[in-house]
DNA sequence: GGACAATTGTTCAATATCGAACAGCGCCGC
DNA sequence: GCGGCGCTGTTCGATATTGAACAATTGTCC
C-alpha cells in the first residue's frame, strides 16, 4: 500500500513537471466557487490542471438524484475521460471553492505526455483508477450504509488527509448532503451515522469545522461490525 | 454512440493482433469451467487474452457477499490492473465454462504495445472503462434495483449481443444470483423483476435458456418508470 | 435413466431505508 | 445587530428490501 502509494504520487509529479512546462505560458482560468468547469454534453475536449482550489464532479441521472464521484485538490489533474474520444462530457465539474485551474487541450496533453516519455505511467495511473473504482463498486453492491459511508470516510481520508501527529487526519468541508450522493443514502441518514462516529469517538469535528477521522478506530470499528 | 464503439473496436482488433504476434509461439492454456484463473492476492503479474470461452470476474467483500464486476468473452483481455504496479490480484477470475488463455507477462505487454504505437489506443481503452464504471457508479446510487436490473441487462446484451434481425438480442448464460451481485440485490428479488420484464415483453427466454432482450422496449420501459 | 445439484418462481415476516417535516444553529450580508 | 439561508440533528409513517423458507423445474453426472 505504502510503496504503491509512493510510485503513484512520484508519476503524479512527473505529469505535473510535464504539464507545467506544457502551460507555463498559458495563464490560469478562475473559477469561482459554485461555479460550473463544464456540464453534461460540452463537446471542449480539455484537460484540466488544478493550481489551486477544489472540484467536484457529480453526474447526475435522468431524474434529479445525484451522485458525486470524485473531489479533487490541486495538482490534480481531472477531465481526462475525453481521452476516451466518445465526445461529450458525462459528469459536471464544480469548484467548491475559488479555483485556479490550467486547460490543456486533450491532444496536446497526449502528446505532451508521450514526449516525456509518460504514457506507461499514465497507463499506470489509469489502472489505478480502474481499480479503485471497482473498490467503490464493490463496496456499493455488498455492505449496508453505515459501512459505505466509513469506507468513504477512510477513502476520502486517505486523498486529502495531512497526517496528523497523532496518527489521525484532516480534511476538505464537505456536506452532509453531498456525503449521501457519494455513498448512495439520504442526508438524514449519513447525519445519524455521523453522529454514531461520533459518539464512539472515531471521528471528531475540529472546532473550525474541519473533520477529523481516527483512522485506525474507524477501520476497526468497521469491521466489527460485519 | 456508433462511432465509438466502432473506433474502440478498432482499438481491440490492432490490439487482437498485437497480442496474436506476441502470444503465437506460446501455447493456450485451458481453464476448466468453474476453475480459477486466478484468486485475490495472487502476484503473478500478467495479462490474458480470451481464445475461447467465458470468463467471469468477481470481487468478494470481507464478509461472505460477492460482486461480480465484469464478464468477459474471446477477444477481450483481462487482468491488466496489474499494470497499476500495485501488486496482488484483488479479484477472482472464474471460467464460466472451458476456456483456453493465452498468458502475457504485463511488461511483455506493455513492450508490446509501445512496440506497436498502441500505448495511446490502450489509454483511450481505459478511459472507456474509466467513464463506464463511472456510469456504473452512478447507477447503483441514484436508482432503485429494478432500474439498476434493467440498466445492467441492456450493458451485458450491448456487450455480448449478436444483432437479432428484429432489432432484438441474444446472450450469454447469467443466473439471477450473478445477476443480484451485479446490480446490488437479492437473487428472489432479480427473479421477481425478471418475470416482471418477461409478463411485459421485455425481455424472453429462447428455447433453449438464452436470454433475449428487446433493448427498445427496455429502455423505454426503464425511462417510463422514473 | 435416475438421482442429486443447481436454478428458478414465490411467499412472508423482520428489517432497513426513504423522504418529508420540523427545530436548532452558525454564518453571511446588509 | 438582525434577518435569512444553508447546514445539521432528529423524528416518524410509508415503502422497499432482505433473507429464510419451500415448491417446481431443469440440468448434469454417473
Amino acid at each position: 500500500m505504502i510503496q504503491e502509494a509512493s510510485q503513484s504520487d512520484q508519476f503524479k509529479e512527473q505529469m505535473q513537471g510535464s504539464l507545467f512546462n506544457e502551460t507555463k505560458n498559458s495563464s490560469p482560468i478562475k473559477i469561482g466557487k459554485h461555479d460550473h468547469v463544464y456540464t453534461p454534453g460540452d463537446e471542449r475536449e480539455t484537460v484540466y490542471f488544478i493550481e489551486k482550489g477544489q472540484i467536484k464532479l457529480v453526474m447526475a441521472s435522468s431524474e434529479g438524484k445525484e451522485c458525486m464521484l470524485a473531489i479533487h485538490g490541486p495538482g490534480d489533474v481531472f477531465g481526462e475521460l475525453c481521452l476516451s474520444g466518445l465526445g461529450g462530457r458525462l459528469e459536471t465539474a464544480t469548484a467548491m471553492e475559488d479555483s485556479f485551474l490550467k486547460e490543456i487541450p486533450c491532444t496536446k496533453f497526449l502528446d505532451r505526455l508521450a514526449q516525456d516519455s509518460l504514457l506507461e505511467g499514465f497507463i499506470k495511473y489509469l489502472a489505478v483508477r480502474v481499480a479503485d473504482q471497482q473498490a467503490v463498486i464493490a463496496n456499493l453492491v455488498t455492505v449496508d450504509s453505515e459501512q459505505r459511508l466509513g469506507t468513504t470516510l477512510l477513502q476520502i481520508a486517505r486523498k486529502f488527509g495531512k497526517k496528523d501527529p497523532r496518527s489521525i487526519r484532516i480534511e476538505v468541508k464537505i456536506s452532509h448532503e453531498e456525503l449521501g450522493t457519494m455513498v448512495g443514502t439520504t442526508r438524514p441518514r449519513v447525519s445519524v451515522f455521523m453522529q454514531r462516529f461520533r459518539n464512539l469517538d472515531l471521528i471528531e469535528y475540529n472546532t473550525e469545522h474541519h473533520l477529523i477521522i481516527k483512522e485506525k478506530k474507524l477501520t476497526a470499528y468497521l469491521t466489527s461490525i460485519l
